[in-house]
Order: structure tokens, then C-alpha cells, then sequence
DNA sequence: CGCGGATGTTTACGCCGTCAACATGATGAT
DNA sequence: ATCATCATGTTGACGGCGTAAACATCCGCG
């Protein structure tokens, strides 16, 4: 019920075990973290089901049994890993998002640009984390308001989705004080935004777009992004 | 090699065994597609997850291990539901895609937005089965040609993507024809659409619109398709 | 009629997630 | 310092999974 940090707590191990000292310490020390990162390994190299509990407790050379003391359960460790899946794609946002800081229209166009290709290249260059951060296995349910607001489900503090979800917001909010977008547009312009992007991302690694050069989906991405851009801007 | 029918070879059983004779017949008769059809309801209440080989020969009251007489395995078993849940996908988009036959720029684009309302109706009815269909798992792997032209793997007759994208690009190519997109925002589009109604298709089954009311579905559909539609249409 | 190949069964192996019972070691009260 | 307590890790076991090998049954063709 308290936040999980999600492998973002300080980190003590080298490699496999804790602090330097012996090997076979009985007690690990720092073993929830331990795991998570070996998972976040498995995710990163096969995608949410070779999230496998027994695989990771192996890495970090501990029973397999040992990581019920830290978690529920499989799926609650690959919702560990989810969480960090996820605040790695938040962080691929947020770099590229703040890269152009104009104030006039193309500004406020580049933003927009650079936000969704900064999705898609955390999709393209990390596919398993992207995978396991949309995976539907131990979700914090996250439900929806009146034009596209986010509500998490319970009264916890914003998730990752929400976070995601604000960095689009504020940049089509901007689009709109730009003047890029018409204020007539902007209710629900999130949902088109995301689908496009999402489902993009999609078609590269599990469509078929998976076998293109980096040139080539440079243009695929930038004719979507612009195609969306297009209808939002339209009359 | 030989393509699978994918369960629609004529049916013999009733409900589990064949033809209604004896309880105990030893062989089967129509065991592959009986297996189909059970893998096909697994999927369709659990999605790719839910197609466990065991699961279904139990279902048909078979041993575990008479599968392999008609599937390399489980991963080829699920490529058959797969290739089941691309032909209804298909199908869904068909039937409403014909059913406006007009001529002008605004039939035109009323076949836009009903192929896409179908597309997602789909993916909303049939989420475990939609997920199959995309399911990367045994997959015929499908190329890219030159602008947005799919090829084949290896020499085998269209699959469903192709079939798939094929009514997507004929439905685009009738746009153009009817002067409601410009021939030079053609090359492409298809990338478009895909990504938005397979990324809002998405959002609704594993993202943040998955308790929406079938109201205000029909309301974001019909508002990011219009936006796609917006985008391709721009100047 | 009889035999061979197709089809299905039994048995077994290793991997998985998970539970119960036990072992170990850090911690705080006496 | 001693020792009970409790968090943390281990062993062993169970059932389910995918899959391979060996065996059983039956259909069809000579």
C-alpha cells in the first residue's frame, strides 16, 4: 500500500550480493531492489513473460521462495517493473520535451514533435521495457473523467500514466495558447495524441514495421506525427 | 506449409467428439479443428494467455500430447486462433465497410469512418480475441515494401494483414478517387489510420478507456477518426 | 485377411508459481 | 550479556505447463 519506489531507492549491490563482505550471506540486505533489477533485465531482454520469478531470483542467487518476503507474487514483481518500464518512458518525454523552449506556434509545433518521438524512440530502442510497461498483468486501474481527464482508482498518488498523461496535456495546452490548436479542438485531443502514438509504437514492434532502417521510421514517424498534428490543427 | 483453414473447414462435432456415434471412439475424427475451436474459446474469454495446449485437449476430452499429431506445438496451435481472429477482424471490417456505396467525397469518407468504427467495434466485442490477433507469437513475419506496401515473408498467399491492409488501402485509394484526400498526402496514409485505430483500439483494451460506456466509446472514436481523417485531408 | 501408417495414450522430464515448515540471524528488553 | 522475537531466507513439496519417447489402437489398402 506504500508507494513502491520501484527501484529507485538507494542502491547498495555491486552485482549479486550487497555490500562487498562475504558470499553467502544469509541475509541479503537490500533484496526487493536486488530482484526488481535482475526482472527489470529479464523485461528489458524478452518483454513481460520473461519476467519469470524463479529466473530472477537465480540472477541474484537467492531461492526462488525468498522473493515472496518482498512481493505477492509474480505479477507483483512485474508490476515493480512496469512502474520503472514506465517512469523510463516519462523520462524519454520529458528530455526531448523540454529541448525546444519558444513561445511562438512552431515552438510550441516542435514540442509536439519532439514529445512523440520521444515515445516512439523509447518504444523502438527499449521494446521490452516498452512491452512490460503496458503490460496488463497487476495494473493500478486508472479510469477516466469527463473530456479525457485521468482518475487513478484508488486515492494513490499520480502513476506513471498520469505523469505521461500531463506532459501531453500541458504541451497541447500550450499548442493552444500558441495558437497552434484551436481551443475548439483541444477537448479530446489527448486521446487522438496518444492513440496515434501508441499505436505507431505498436506497429514497430509488434506490426509490420518491426524490420525498418532508423532512416525509414525517422519518416514514419514524422509523417504520423504530422498527420496528427494536421487533424488537430485543422478547422 | 499447406494453409490452414483455421476452423473453417466444414464442422463435423457436435459438442465435443465427432460425428454423434459412441462416447469412447478412440480416434477423433476432426481433431484439429476441434482443437481450434476449443483454443478459439480460450482465447476468446482470456485472450493469447488463456491458449493452453493442455487446456484445450481437455476441453475436447483428448489426451494432452494427441495435439502434436496436428500442431508443431503450442505456439503453432495459438498461430491458428490467430490467424481466426485476423479473418473475423477482416470480417467485421468488411461488413460495415460495404455498406455505404456512394460516390461522392462525403461516402467516401463515411467508408473512412465506418471501416474504423468497425475495426475498433471489433477489438471492444472481441478483446481476447483481437489481443490473439496481434499476438506476437509464431507470427508469418510480414515486410515492408516501398511506401507503405506490405510483402510477405516468404511466398505464401496474402495473409490477414495483407487482406487487412489491402481494404485499408483500396477504402484510401476510393478517397482520392473521390477527391477527399490529395493524391500527395496518398504515400503513407495507410501508416496513419493503421496506428490510430490500432492505438486507440489499444487504449480501450489495455489502456485508460477500458470502462467507458459504449456512449462515450462511440464518442472517442468518432473523434479521433475524425481527427485522422481531418489530418489526411489538410492542404 | 493382414499389415502399415496415421492417430491417440501413457509415462516421464524439466520448468514454472506457490505454499508450508524450518533455519538463520538481527534487534530490543531484561 | 542473554535471550526471546520476528523479519528474512531455505528446503521440500504440489499441481500445472510444454514437450519428447514409447506404446496402443484403428483405418484403409494390398
Amino acid at each position: 500500500m506504500e508507494a513502491n519506489s520501484a527501484a529507485t531507492g538507494r542502491a547498495a549491490a555491486g552485482e549479486t550480493r550487497a555490500s562487498g563482505g562475504k558470499e553467502g550471506r544469509y541475509h541479503h540486505g537490500d533484496l526487493r531492489n536486488a530482484l526488481i533489477r535482475a526482472a527489470i533485465e529479464l523485461a528489458a531482454e524478452g518483454g513481460p513473460d520473461a519476467v519469470v520469478l524463479r529466473a530472477a531470483a537465480r540472477k541474484v542467487g537467492v531461492s526462488a521462495t525468498a522473493a515472496y518476503r518482498h512481493f505477492e507474487g509474480q505479477s507483483d514483481l512485474l508490476g515493480a517493473v512496469k512502474e520503472y518500464g514506465q517512469q523510463r518512458l516519462v523520462a524519454c518525454m520529458e528530455a526531448v520535451g523540454r529541448a525546444s523552449e519558444g513561445v511562438g506556434p512552431q515552438a510550441a509545433r516542435d514540442r509536439m514533435m519532439e514529445l512523440g518521438r520521444g515515445y516512439v524512440r523509447f518504444a523502438r530502442e527499449e521494446p521490452g521495457l516498452y512491452r512490460t510497461a503496458f503490460c496488463r498483468k497487476a495494473l493500478g486501474a486508472v479510469g477516466i473523467t469527463e473530456e479525457g481527464g485521468l482518475a487513478d482508482a484508488e486515492g494513490e498518488q499520480p502513476g506513471w500514466e498520469t505523469r505521461s498523461f500531463e506532459l501531453l496535456t500541458e504541451t497541447l495546452d500550450d499548442a493552444v495558447t500558441a495558437g497552434l490548436i484551436t481551443p475548439e479542438r483541444r477537448p479530446g485531443a489527448e486521446l487522438s495524441a496518444w492513440a496515434m502514438v501508441h499505436g505507431v509504437a505498436m506497429l514497430f514492434l509488434d506490426g509490420p514495421l518491426d524490420t525498418l532502417t532508423d532512416e525509414e521510421s525517422s519518416y514514419v514517424i514524422d509523417r504520423v506525427l504530422t498527420d496528427v498534428l494536421a487533424g488537430l490543427m485543422s478547422p
